[in-house]
DNA sequence: ACATCATTTTAGTTTTATCTAAAATAACGG
DNA sequence: CCGTTATTTTAGATAAAACTAAAATGATGT
């Protein structure tokens, strides 16, 4: 495993969580990863991937013009636990949101409303 | 137990970790916990010791004119062993070093070899 | 009230992390 | 070889974190 030092440096950037998540049971394309995540720029993800990659928290195959990348759960030891707890978690969140905004008024369901 | 990703960006910062190993077991005056950590000053331990208690991962206690720290392990569920096996791994790091230290003018102990 | 001790707070600086935009690389299909 | 696609890399901008020095707070003893 990775020293611990490194992996909680690692794990303490919500981007490089969220994109280990992403390849934690599938490997995904760098583009792919990035599709996911609109708000930054292919550039930002494509480098926190290689940090990922040093730190020897992900591997990557390349395959033709694409390179797939999936968590290397082994070098979590530990962490690899608590982030599925903390995945769990946040789904369990999403899901009370979600059914507290579908009791919010009555029978009116799947409606989405934006953000002002 | 504080939101994982507080948690987490917490135990990110190698300072604030070292102060949590040492208010781990005992409580420690902010004082003493600066005079173990030399090279910061004051006002900086005192930062960090005012944001580990702004996520929930420390109190305190005031005594006369001292504030005694102690971390509040029930507040990082599964990272309190995490931490534990750290700095155990970090002790059998200093050990081994000792260890190594110890012999090496001794009568000819075994010998490692490093990577060139 | 004053001086001292222990600590916190403030304001500004330095350091580090993260991001963007653009250029570079590399694989493929004409 | 050229153009397209997928990705990486570079250089520089922006933002966030950590630190310092000095001032401020607050409790204690005289």
């Amino acid at each position: 495993m990775s020293s611990q030092a490194t992996v909680l440096a690692a794990l303490a950037s919500p981007r490089r969580r969220e994109i280990l998540r992403l390849v934690w049971k599938e490997e995904l394309s760098a583009g792919t990863i990035h599709r996911a995540m609109p708000d930054v720029t292919f550039g930002a993800v494509s480098l926190q991937l290689r940090s990922l990659l040093e730190d020897g928290l992900v591997e990557a195959r390349a395959e033709s013009r694409r390179r797939f990348y999936r968590a290397r759960r082994e070098a979590l030891g530990t962490f690899a636990e608590v982030l599925e707890r903390m995945w769990d978690d946040k789904l369990w969140g999403l899901k009370l949101e979600a059914e507290l905004e579908g009791s919010r008024r009555g029978p009116r369901p799947r409606r989405r409303r934006r953000k002002t």
